[in-house]
RNA sequence: GGCGCUAUCGUCUAACGGUUAGGACGGAGCCCUCUCAAGGCUUAAAUACGGGUUCGAUUCCCGUUAGCGCUACCA
Protein backbone atom coordinates (compact mmCIF):
# COMPACT_ATOMS: atom_id res chain seq x y z
CA UNK A 1 0.00 0.00 0.00
CA UNK A 2 1.42 3.31 -1.14
CA UNK A 3 1.03 6.24 1.27
CA UNK A 4 2.49 9.78 0.47
CA UNK A 5 1.94 12.80 3.47
CA UNK A 6 2.16 16.44 2.72
CA UNK A 7 3.03 17.80 6.28
CA UNK A 8 3.56 21.78 6.22
CA UNK A 9 3.56 23.83 9.36
CA UNK A 10 1.32 26.73 10.05
CA UNK A 11 3.93 28.86 10.38
CA UNK A 12 2.94 31.90 7.06
CA UNK A 13 1.72 31.76 4.09
CA UNK A 14 1.29 28.41 1.26
CA UNK A 15 5.47 28.61 0.09
CA UNK A 16 5.91 28.01 -3.30
CA UNK A 17 8.37 25.15 -2.02
CA UNK A 18 5.82 23.73 -0.09
CA UNK A 19 3.69 23.71 -2.65
CA UNK A 20 6.51 21.86 -4.88
CA UNK A 21 6.75 19.65 -2.77
CA UNK A 22 3.18 18.81 -2.28
CA UNK A 23 2.77 18.58 -5.89
CA UNK A 24 5.39 16.14 -7.00
CA UNK A 25 3.74 14.08 -3.09
CA UNK A 26 0.75 14.25 -5.34
CA UNK A 27 1.93 13.38 -8.71
CA UNK A 28 3.35 10.30 -7.04
CA UNK A 29 1.06 9.05 -4.93
CA UNK A 30 -1.71 9.56 -8.24
CA UNK A 31 0.81 8.09 -11.04
CA UNK A 32 0.60 5.30 -8.36
CA UNK A 33 -2.65 4.48 -7.40
CA UNK A 34 -1.77 5.36 -3.99
CA UNK A 35 -2.86 7.12 -1.17
CA UNK A 36 -2.49 11.04 -0.21
CA UNK A 37 -1.94 12.54 2.83
CA UNK A 38 -2.23 15.77 4.23
CA UNK A 39 -0.83 16.17 7.54
CA UNK A 40 -0.77 19.34 9.07
CA UNK A 41 2.86 19.38 11.41
CA UNK A 42 1.50 21.94 14.31
CA UNK A 43 3.81 20.92 17.26
CA UNK A 44 5.20 24.54 17.26
CA UNK A 45 2.47 25.90 19.32
CA UNK A 46 4.47 29.42 19.51
CA UNK A 47 4.49 29.71 16.09
CA UNK A 48 1.47 28.51 14.47
CA UNK A 49 -1.48 30.51 13.73
CA UNK A 50 -5.25 29.30 12.65
CA UNK A 51 -4.71 31.73 9.65
CA UNK A 52 -1.88 30.57 8.49
CA UNK A 53 -3.73 27.03 8.57
CA UNK A 54 -6.70 28.25 6.24
CA UNK A 55 -4.21 30.14 3.93
CA UNK A 56 -2.52 26.78 3.45
CA UNK A 57 -5.52 25.18 3.16
CA UNK A 58 -7.16 27.61 0.26
CA UNK A 59 -3.27 27.55 -1.46
CA UNK A 60 -3.73 24.19 -1.70
CA UNK A 61 -7.27 24.29 -2.82
CA UNK A 62 -6.33 26.26 -5.28
CA UNK A 63 -3.92 24.32 -6.80
CA UNK A 64 -6.81 22.18 -7.72
CA UNK A 65 -5.03 18.72 -6.20
CA UNK A 66 -6.80 16.42 -3.43
CA UNK A 67 -5.85 14.58 -1.01
CA UNK A 68 -7.32 11.74 0.97
CA UNK A 69 -6.77 11.78 4.37
CA UNK A 70 -5.98 14.80 6.95
CA UNK A 71 -4.88 14.87 10.13
CA UNK A 72 -3.02 17.54 12.34
CA UNK A 73 -0.74 16.52 14.71
CA UNK A 74 -2.12 19.01 17.78
CA UNK A 75 -4.76 16.27 18.08
CA UNK A 76 -2.41 13.08 18.12
CA UNK A 77 0.25 14.86 20.84
CA UNK A 78 -0.61 11.61 23.47
CA UNK A 79 0.89 9.21 20.39
CA UNK A 80 4.38 11.33 20.07
CA UNK A 81 4.45 11.44 23.98
CA UNK A 82 3.87 7.59 24.27
CA UNK A 83 6.88 6.56 21.67
CA UNK A 84 9.17 8.80 23.81
CA UNK A 85 7.92 7.74 27.05
CA UNK A 86 8.64 4.26 25.66
CA UNK A 87 12.06 4.94 24.47
CA UNK A 88 13.12 6.51 27.87
CA UNK A 89 11.88 3.52 29.76
CA UNK A 90 13.86 1.01 27.17
CA UNK A 91 16.88 2.90 27.41
CA UNK A 92 16.99 4.14 24.35
CA UNK A 93 16.05 7.74 25.68
CA UNK A 94 17.36 9.65 28.18
CA UNK A 95 16.11 12.79 30.59
CA UNK A 96 18.61 15.64 30.06
CA UNK A 97 18.34 18.40 33.30
CA UNK A 98 20.51 21.19 31.61
CA UNK A 99 18.20 24.38 31.37
CA UNK A 100 18.25 26.01 27.96
CA UNK A 101 19.11 29.28 28.00
CA UNK A 102 20.49 31.66 25.26
CA UNK A 103 23.98 31.63 27.18
CA UNK A 104 23.63 27.73 26.59
CA UNK A 105 23.08 28.08 23.15
CA UNK A 106 25.97 29.28 21.17
CA UNK A 107 28.64 29.12 23.94
CA UNK A 108 30.81 26.58 22.80
CA UNK A 109 29.18 24.54 20.11
CA UNK A 110 29.07 26.51 17.11
CA UNK A 111 32.68 28.17 17.08
CA UNK A 112 35.01 25.83 19.66
CA UNK A 113 35.04 23.22 16.29
CA UNK A 114 33.70 20.71 18.73
CA UNK A 115 31.16 18.65 17.23
CA UNK A 116 28.58 19.32 20.19
CA UNK A 117 26.81 15.54 21.32
CA UNK A 118 25.56 15.60 24.48
CA UNK A 119 25.46 17.77 27.32
CA UNK A 120 28.18 16.40 29.77
CA UNK A 121 26.73 14.26 32.70
CA UNK A 122 22.67 14.19 31.25
CA UNK A 123 23.21 10.48 29.18
CA UNK A 124 25.39 8.94 31.95
CA UNK A 125 23.37 10.09 34.79
CA UNK A 126 21.43 6.68 36.96
CA UNK A 127 18.60 6.11 36.47
CA UNK A 128 17.31 6.54 40.17
CA UNK A 129 18.70 9.84 40.08
CA UNK A 130 17.07 11.10 37.22
CA UNK A 131 14.14 9.52 38.23
CA UNK A 132 14.17 11.34 41.54
CA UNK A 133 14.99 14.65 39.96
CA UNK A 134 12.02 14.32 37.48
CA UNK A 135 9.63 13.16 40.31
CA UNK A 136 10.88 16.30 42.27
CA UNK A 137 9.05 18.19 39.13
CA UNK A 138 12.52 19.44 37.87
CA UNK A 139 12.23 20.48 34.13
CA UNK A 140 13.97 17.99 31.38
CA UNK A 141 13.60 17.37 27.57
CA UNK A 142 14.15 13.65 26.38
CA UNK A 143 16.96 12.82 24.44
CA UNK A 144 17.76 9.89 22.33
CA UNK A 145 20.58 8.36 23.35
CA UNK A 146 22.79 7.72 20.09
CA UNK A 147 24.83 4.93 20.11
CA UNK A 148 28.52 6.23 20.88
CA UNK A 149 31.98 4.82 19.77
CA UNK A 150 30.42 1.73 17.95
CA UNK A 151 31.73 2.37 14.95
CA UNK A 152 27.89 1.94 13.77
CA UNK A 153 26.77 3.58 10.34
CA UNK A 154 23.46 4.38 9.53
CA UNK A 155 22.24 3.71 6.25
CA UNK A 156 19.38 4.32 3.37
CA UNK A 157 19.23 4.64 -0.25
CA UNK A 158 17.35 7.72 -1.35
CA UNK A 159 15.81 7.59 -4.50
CA UNK A 160 17.09 11.03 -6.13
CA UNK A 161 20.59 11.00 -3.81
CA UNK A 162 21.29 7.41 -4.00
CA UNK A 163 23.06 5.95 -1.52
CA UNK A 164 23.50 7.80 2.32
CA UNK A 165 25.68 7.14 5.18
CA UNK A 166 26.39 8.63 8.12
CA UNK A 167 28.21 7.03 11.81
CA UNK A 168 26.34 7.59 14.61
CA UNK A 169 29.77 9.30 16.01
CA UNK A 170 28.45 12.68 14.07
CA UNK A 171 24.94 12.51 15.06
CA UNK A 172 24.02 14.55 18.38
CA UNK A 173 21.79 13.58 21.25
CA UNK A 174 18.58 15.36 19.84
CA UNK A 175 15.91 16.14 21.65
CA UNK A 176 12.42 14.34 21.41
CA UNK A 177 10.37 15.68 24.52
CA UNK A 178 10.49 19.11 25.21
CA UNK A 179 10.58 20.08 28.73
CA UNK A 180 6.77 21.75 28.01
CA UNK A 181 6.04 17.53 27.30
CA UNK A 182 5.67 18.93 23.71
CA UNK A 183 7.14 16.51 21.09
CA UNK A 184 9.73 18.26 18.62
CA UNK A 185 9.14 18.25 15.39
CA UNK A 186 11.82 14.77 14.76
CA UNK A 187 9.44 12.95 17.06
CA UNK A 188 5.77 13.80 16.06
CA UNK A 189 6.54 13.24 12.62
CA UNK A 190 8.39 10.18 12.79
CA UNK A 191 5.58 8.80 15.39
CA UNK A 192 2.89 9.70 12.66
CA UNK A 193 4.72 8.31 9.51
CA UNK A 194 4.61 4.78 11.78
CA UNK A 195 0.99 5.07 13.17
CA UNK A 196 0.19 6.87 9.88
CA UNK A 197 2.00 3.96 7.96
CA UNK A 198 3.87 6.09 5.53
CA UNK A 199 5.26 3.87 2.85
CA UNK A 200 6.93 7.18 1.09
CA UNK A 201 8.78 10.33 2.17
CA UNK A 202 8.96 12.86 -0.29
CA UNK A 203 10.21 16.10 1.23
CA UNK A 204 13.32 18.84 0.54
CA UNK A 205 16.26 18.12 0.60
CA UNK A 206 16.94 20.26 3.66
CA UNK A 207 15.89 16.96 5.36
CA UNK A 208 18.31 15.05 3.81
CA UNK A 209 20.62 14.88 6.72
CA UNK A 210 17.84 14.90 9.34
CA UNK A 211 16.79 11.48 8.00
CA UNK A 212 19.58 9.72 9.64
CA UNK A 213 18.01 10.69 13.03
CA UNK A 214 14.57 9.47 11.79
CA UNK A 215 16.13 6.43 11.06
CA UNK A 216 17.43 5.69 14.54
CA UNK A 217 13.65 6.56 15.47
CA UNK A 218 11.82 4.15 13.18
CA UNK A 219 14.11 1.99 14.77
CA UNK A 220 13.43 2.42 18.24
CA UNK A 221 9.53 1.90 17.05
CA UNK A 222 10.43 -1.07 15.83
CA UNK A 223 9.19 -1.17 12.21
CA UNK A 224 10.98 -0.45 9.15
CA UNK A 225 11.94 2.95 7.78
CA UNK A 226 9.73 4.09 4.94
CA UNK A 227 11.30 5.01 1.48
CA UNK A 228 13.01 8.51 0.87
CA UNK A 229 13.03 11.02 -1.90
CA UNK A 230 14.50 14.28 -0.95
CA UNK A 231 14.22 17.14 -3.75
CA UNK A 232 16.26 19.90 -4.48
CA UNK A 233 15.82 23.30 -2.72
CA UNK A 234 14.54 26.10 -4.56
CA UNK A 235 16.77 29.11 -4.37
CA UNK A 236 16.37 32.84 -5.08
CA UNK A 237 18.79 34.49 -8.26
CA UNK A 238 21.66 35.19 -5.66
CA UNK A 239 21.62 31.66 -4.75
CA UNK A 240 20.30 32.47 -1.35
CA UNK A 241 17.05 29.80 -0.14
CA UNK A 242 14.11 31.24 -0.82
CA UNK A 243 12.45 32.59 2.21
CA UNK A 244 9.62 34.36 3.29
CA UNK A 245 11.25 36.90 5.28
CA UNK A 246 13.82 37.67 3.03
CA UNK A 247 12.07 37.45 -0.46
CA UNK A 248 8.56 38.81 0.45
CA UNK A 249 5.35 37.80 -1.59
CA UNK A 250 6.96 36.50 -4.57
CA UNK A 251 7.51 33.03 -2.43
CA UNK A 252 3.65 32.52 -1.81
CA UNK A 253 1.44 31.10 -3.52
CA UNK A 254 -1.18 33.45 -3.51
CA UNK A 255 0.88 35.83 -5.09
CA UNK A 256 0.84 33.53 -8.49
CA UNK A 257 -2.76 33.32 -7.94
CA UNK A 258 -3.29 36.49 -7.43
CA UNK A 259 -1.66 37.78 -10.77
CA UNK A 260 -3.18 35.40 -13.02
CA UNK A 261 -1.54 32.15 -13.14
CA UNK A 262 -3.39 29.13 -14.00
CA UNK A 263 -2.80 26.16 -11.57
CA UNK A 264 -2.07 24.36 -13.89
CA UNK A 265 0.75 25.89 -15.67
CA UNK A 266 1.84 26.90 -11.33
CA UNK A 267 2.16 23.15 -11.54
CA UNK A 268 3.78 22.88 -14.72
CA UNK A 269 6.54 25.16 -13.94
CA UNK A 270 7.18 24.63 -10.51
CA UNK A 271 7.50 20.26 -11.59
CA UNK A 272 9.93 21.22 -14.30
CA UNK A 273 12.30 23.37 -11.68
CA UNK A 274 14.70 20.34 -10.49
CA UNK A 275 12.40 17.60 -12.42
CA UNK A 276 12.47 16.77 -16.01
CA UNK A 277 10.81 14.30 -18.22
CA UNK A 278 13.95 13.52 -19.98
CA UNK A 279 12.53 14.63 -23.30
CA UNK A 280 12.27 18.02 -24.81
CA UNK A 281 8.49 18.57 -23.57
CA UNK A 282 8.45 21.97 -21.82
CA UNK A 283 4.57 22.66 -21.60
CA UNK A 284 2.65 19.23 -20.34
CA UNK A 285 -0.77 19.14 -18.67
CA UNK A 286 -1.73 17.55 -15.31
CA UNK A 287 -2.50 14.36 -16.94
CA UNK A 288 0.79 14.60 -18.97
CA UNK A 289 2.71 14.88 -15.33
CA UNK A 290 0.80 12.39 -13.88
CA UNK A 291 1.51 9.79 -16.50
CA UNK A 292 5.74 10.21 -16.73
CA UNK A 293 6.48 11.66 -13.32
CA UNK A 294 9.20 9.41 -11.73
CA UNK A 295 11.63 10.21 -8.99
CA UNK A 296 14.29 8.66 -11.81
CA UNK A 297 13.61 12.32 -13.68
CA UNK A 298 14.21 14.56 -10.32
CA UNK A 299 17.66 16.29 -10.26
CA UNK A 300 20.25 16.63 -7.66
CA UNK A 301 21.31 20.11 -7.46
CA UNK A 302 19.24 22.96 -6.52
CA UNK A 303 17.02 25.40 -8.78
CA UNK A 304 16.75 28.95 -8.94
CA UNK A 305 13.63 30.90 -9.55
CA UNK A 306 14.59 33.66 -12.19
CA UNK A 307 12.73 36.89 -10.58
CA UNK A 308 14.14 39.54 -10.28
CA UNK A 309 13.30 43.47 -8.27
CA UNK A 310 11.05 44.22 -11.43
CA UNK A 311 9.41 41.00 -12.04
CA UNK A 312 8.32 38.84 -9.01
CA UNK A 313 7.79 35.98 -11.58
CA UNK A 314 10.57 33.73 -13.88
CA UNK A 315 10.45 34.73 -17.27
CA UNK A 316 9.81 30.75 -18.21
CA UNK A 317 6.82 30.39 -15.34
CA UNK A 318 5.04 33.63 -17.15
CA UNK A 319 5.20 31.43 -20.51
CA UNK A 320 4.18 28.44 -19.32
CA UNK A 321 1.08 30.35 -18.11
CA UNK A 322 0.79 31.97 -21.75
CA UNK A 323 1.11 28.77 -23.13
CA UNK A 324 -1.21 27.27 -21.18
CA UNK A 325 -3.98 30.28 -22.21
CA UNK A 326 -3.34 29.79 -25.70
CA UNK A 327 -4.19 26.00 -25.68
CA UNK A 328 -7.43 26.32 -23.89
CA UNK A 329 -10.91 26.20 -25.20
CA UNK A 330 -12.32 29.72 -25.62
CA UNK A 331 -14.92 29.35 -23.40
CA UNK A 332 -12.75 27.69 -20.43
CA UNK A 333 -10.43 30.76 -20.86
CA UNK A 334 -13.41 33.11 -20.81
CA UNK A 335 -14.82 31.56 -17.87
CA UNK A 336 -11.88 31.95 -15.71
CA UNK A 337 -11.51 35.59 -17.39
CA UNK A 338 -14.53 36.42 -16.26
CA UNK A 339 -13.94 36.71 -12.91
CA UNK A 340 -11.15 38.89 -13.00
CA UNK A 341 -12.82 41.29 -15.34
CA UNK A 342 -15.83 41.37 -12.72
CA UNK A 343 -13.41 42.29 -9.81
CA UNK A 344 -11.64 44.79 -11.42
CA UNK A 345 -15.22 46.82 -11.75
CA UNK A 346 -16.83 46.26 -14.81
CA UNK A 347 -19.93 43.80 -15.26
CA UNK A 348 -19.43 42.23 -18.42
CA UNK A 349 -22.33 39.54 -19.79
CA UNK A 350 -20.42 35.97 -20.31
CA UNK A 351 -21.83 36.36 -23.99
CA UNK A 352 -19.86 39.27 -24.17
CA UNK A 353 -16.98 37.85 -22.93
CA UNK A 354 -16.75 35.24 -24.65
CA UNK A 355 -16.69 37.08 -27.64
CA UNK A 356 -13.42 39.27 -26.62
CA UNK A 357 -11.46 36.07 -25.41
CA UNK A 358 -10.66 34.74 -28.91
CA UNK A 359 -9.29 38.57 -29.88
CA UNK A 360 -6.93 38.49 -26.77
CA UNK A 361 -6.33 35.18 -26.08
CA UNK A 362 -2.74 34.88 -27.81
CA UNK A 363 -2.16 38.36 -26.29
CA UNK A 364 -2.14 37.81 -22.48
CA UNK A 365 0.84 35.79 -20.69
CA UNK A 366 -1.48 35.95 -16.95
CA UNK A 367 -5.24 36.39 -16.78
CA UNK A 368 -5.04 39.73 -15.10
CA UNK A 369 -3.50 41.24 -18.41
CA UNK A 370 -7.39 41.08 -19.78
CA UNK A 371 -7.84 44.12 -17.74
CA UNK A 372 -4.71 46.17 -19.88
CA UNK A 373 -5.70 44.72 -23.06
CA UNK A 374 -9.40 44.47 -23.18
CA UNK A 375 -10.26 47.70 -20.97
CA UNK A 376 -11.85 49.79 -24.13
CA UNK A 377 -14.12 46.75 -24.59
CA UNK A 378 -15.25 46.94 -21.06
CA UNK A 379 -15.37 50.79 -20.51
CA UNK A 380 -18.46 53.09 -21.96
CA UNK A 381 -16.19 56.04 -22.02
CA UNK A 382 -12.16 55.31 -23.52
CA UNK A 383 -9.49 56.81 -21.28
CA UNK A 384 -8.39 60.25 -22.81
CA UNK A 385 -5.53 60.00 -25.44
CA UNK A 386 -2.96 62.29 -27.54
CA UNK A 387 -4.78 62.80 -31.00
CA UNK A 388 -1.53 63.11 -32.19
CA UNK A 389 -2.23 58.86 -31.66
CA UNK A 390 -4.37 59.53 -34.65
CA UNK A 391 -1.54 60.69 -37.57
CA UNK A 392 -0.91 57.34 -39.49
CA UNK A 393 2.77 57.09 -40.33
CA UNK A 394 4.05 58.82 -43.50
CA UNK A 395 0.80 61.37 -42.89
CA UNK A 396 -0.74 63.93 -41.28
CA UNK A 397 -3.79 65.17 -39.30
CA UNK A 398 -5.55 66.03 -42.40
CA UNK A 399 -5.32 62.46 -43.38
CA UNK A 400 -6.62 60.80 -40.40
CA UNK A 401 -9.54 63.26 -40.87
CA UNK A 402 -10.08 62.10 -44.03
CA UNK A 403 -9.37 58.32 -42.94
CA UNK A 404 -11.86 58.71 -40.25
CA UNK A 405 -14.57 60.37 -42.30
CA UNK A 406 -14.48 57.89 -44.75
CA UNK A 407 -14.59 55.24 -41.59
CA UNK A 408 -18.01 56.74 -41.12
CA UNK A 409 -19.13 56.67 -44.43
CA UNK A 410 -17.47 52.88 -44.82
CA UNK A 411 -18.78 51.62 -41.50
CA UNK A 412 -22.24 53.11 -42.10
CA UNK A 413 -23.02 50.90 -44.83
CA UNK A 414 -20.51 47.80 -43.71
CA UNK A 415 -22.15 44.33 -43.20
CA UNK A 416 -20.06 44.10 -39.50
CA UNK A 417 -18.62 41.28 -39.74
CA UNK A 418 -14.83 40.26 -39.66
CA UNK A 419 -14.70 39.86 -43.31
CA UNK A 420 -17.69 42.25 -44.24
CA UNK A 421 -15.63 45.31 -42.49
CA UNK A 422 -12.18 43.70 -43.69
CA UNK A 423 -13.81 44.45 -47.73
CA UNK A 424 -15.72 47.84 -46.44
CA UNK A 425 -12.21 49.90 -44.58
CA UNK A 426 -9.86 48.47 -47.55
CA UNK A 427 -12.29 49.78 -50.14
CA UNK A 428 -12.52 52.83 -48.08
CA UNK A 429 -8.93 53.17 -48.46
CA UNK A 430 -8.60 52.71 -52.19
CA UNK A 431 -11.47 55.48 -52.54
CA UNK A 432 -8.99 57.69 -50.64
CA UNK A 433 -5.90 56.73 -52.74
CA UNK A 434 -3.91 56.00 -49.10
CA UNK A 435 -2.91 52.76 -47.82
CA UNK A 436 -4.93 50.22 -46.37
CA UNK A 437 -2.09 50.42 -43.09
CA UNK A 438 -2.65 54.50 -43.21
CA UNK A 439 -6.59 53.56 -43.09
CA UNK A 440 -6.93 51.63 -40.56
CA UNK A 441 -4.20 53.04 -37.89
CA UNK A 442 -6.35 56.34 -37.05
CA UNK A 443 -9.53 53.62 -36.25
CA UNK A 444 -7.92 51.54 -34.84
CA UNK A 445 -6.61 54.52 -31.83
CA UNK A 446 -10.20 56.00 -32.16
CA UNK A 447 -11.99 52.83 -31.19
CA UNK A 448 -8.95 51.29 -28.66
CA UNK A 449 -8.00 54.57 -28.06
CA UNK A 450 -4.02 52.98 -28.54
CA UNK A 451 -2.02 51.92 -31.12
CA UNK A 452 -1.87 48.59 -29.83
CA UNK A 453 -4.67 46.56 -29.85
CA UNK A 454 -6.08 43.48 -30.68
CA UNK A 455 -7.02 42.80 -34.93
CA UNK A 456 -9.10 45.69 -35.70
CA UNK A 457 -11.78 44.19 -37.85
CA UNK A 458 -12.61 41.56 -35.31
CA UNK A 459 -12.65 44.42 -32.58
CA UNK A 460 -14.79 46.39 -34.76
CA UNK A 461 -17.34 43.62 -34.61
CA UNK A 462 -17.28 43.07 -31.25
CA UNK A 463 -17.75 46.82 -30.45
CA UNK A 464 -20.80 47.13 -32.38
CA UNK A 465 -21.38 49.92 -34.89
CA UNK A 466 -22.85 52.12 -32.87
CA UNK A 467 -19.79 52.47 -30.39
CA UNK A 468 -17.41 52.54 -33.83
CA UNK A 469 -19.24 55.52 -34.91
CA UNK A 470 -19.31 57.15 -31.95
CA UNK A 471 -15.88 56.96 -30.41
CA UNK A 472 -14.96 57.88 -34.29
CA UNK A 473 -16.66 60.89 -34.13
CA UNK A 474 -15.40 62.10 -31.01
CA UNK A 475 -11.84 61.09 -32.91
CA UNK A 476 -12.12 63.87 -35.34
CA UNK A 477 -13.50 66.47 -32.72
CA UNK A 478 -10.62 66.01 -31.49
CA UNK A 479 -8.12 66.31 -34.16
CA UNK A 480 -10.18 69.84 -35.42
C1' G B 1 34.36 24.57 13.12
C1' G B 2 32.01 19.36 12.31
C1' C B 3 28.95 16.37 9.12
C1' G B 4 26.39 15.95 4.55
C1' C B 5 24.73 17.32 -0.47
C1' U B 6 25.64 19.72 -5.17
C1' A B 7 28.43 21.83 -9.56
C1' U B 8 26.52 21.85 -18.15
C1' C B 9 24.70 28.54 -21.73
C1' G B 10 22.07 34.39 -17.63
C1' U B 11 17.92 30.73 -15.89
C1' C B 12 15.44 25.65 -16.22
C1' U B 13 17.49 21.39 -18.28
C1' A B 14 19.23 16.90 -22.09
C1' A B 15 23.35 13.92 -23.34
C1' C B 16 24.64 3.66 -22.19
C1' G B 17 32.60 6.76 -21.55
C1' G B 18 32.78 8.25 -28.19
C1' U B 19 27.50 14.23 -30.14
C1' U B 20 29.60 19.94 -34.38
C1' A B 21 27.59 19.31 -25.99
C1' G B 22 20.84 19.15 -27.68
C1' G B 23 16.18 21.73 -26.17
C1' A B 24 13.39 25.63 -23.65
C1' C B 25 12.82 30.62 -21.48
C1' G B 26 15.02 35.23 -21.90
C1' G B 27 18.39 38.37 -25.52
C1' A B 28 19.68 39.85 -30.71
C1' G B 29 18.32 39.73 -35.98
C1' C B 30 15.16 38.42 -40.15
C1' C B 31 10.34 36.78 -42.24
C1' C B 32 5.00 37.01 -41.89
C1' U B 33 1.57 41.09 -41.00
C1' C B 34 -3.70 46.41 -40.30
C1' U B 35 -0.64 47.71 -34.85
C1' C B 36 0.44 44.25 -30.92
C1' A B 37 0.72 39.36 -30.23
C1' A B 38 1.13 34.41 -32.05
C1' G B 39 3.99 31.67 -35.62
C1' G B 40 8.49 30.56 -38.76
C1' C B 41 13.76 31.04 -39.54
C1' U B 42 18.74 32.61 -37.95
C1' U B 43 22.13 33.91 -34.06
C1' A B 44 25.15 34.83 -29.44
C1' A B 45 25.64 31.99 -24.93
C1' A B 46 27.82 26.39 -20.90
C1' U B 47 30.66 21.27 -19.17
C1' A B 48 33.99 25.65 -12.04
C1' C B 49 39.53 24.45 -11.44
C1' G B 50 43.56 20.74 -10.94
C1' G B 51 44.97 15.86 -11.03
C1' G B 52 44.16 10.81 -12.16
C1' U B 53 41.63 6.04 -14.64
C1' U B 54 40.92 5.19 -20.01
C1' C B 55 42.54 4.53 -26.82
C1' G B 56 38.87 8.34 -25.43
C1' A B 57 36.10 11.86 -20.10
C1' U B 58 30.34 16.58 -19.34
C1' U B 59 29.98 11.44 -17.79
C1' C B 60 34.09 7.31 -13.32
C1' C B 61 37.79 8.39 -8.97
C1' C B 62 40.63 11.99 -5.85
C1' G B 63 41.69 16.95 -4.45
C1' U B 64 40.68 22.32 -4.62
C1' U B 65 37.15 26.09 -4.93
C1' A B 66 32.24 27.74 -4.60
C1' G B 67 27.12 27.25 -3.23
C1' C B 68 23.52 25.01 -0.25
C1' G B 69 21.71 22.09 3.91
C1' C B 70 22.00 20.08 8.95
C1' U B 71 24.56 21.04 13.40
C1' A B 72 17.57 24.38 18.36
C1' C B 73 13.41 22.31 23.93
C1' C B 74 11.97 25.58 14.67
C1' A B 75 9.90 22.72 11.18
Amino acid sequence: MLRVRFAPSPTGYLHVGSARTFIFNWLYARRNGGTMILRIDDTDLERNTDESLQSILEGLKWLGLNWDEQYRQSDRLDLHRRLALDMLAKGLAYRDFTVAGPEAEDSDKSHSGATWLSNPGQREMSEEESDRRAAAGEPFVIRYRVPRGTGEVIRFTDAVYGEQAKSTDDIEDFALLRSSGAPTYHLASCADDVDLRISHIVRGQDHLTNTFKHILIFRAAGVEPPQFAHLPLLLAPDGSKLSKRKHGPVVSVTTYRDSGFMPQAFVNFFCLLGWSPKDDREKMTLDELKQVFSFEGINRSNAVINFSETDPFDAKAVWLNAEHIRTMPVAELSGHLMPVVNAAGFGVTAEKMLQITPLIQERIRLLNEVLAVADFFLVDELAPYDSAELIPKKGDAAMAVRALRQALISLAAAEFTHDGLEAALRAGAETLGIKAGQMFEPIRVAVCGRKTAPPLFGTLEVLGRETALARIEKAIAKLN
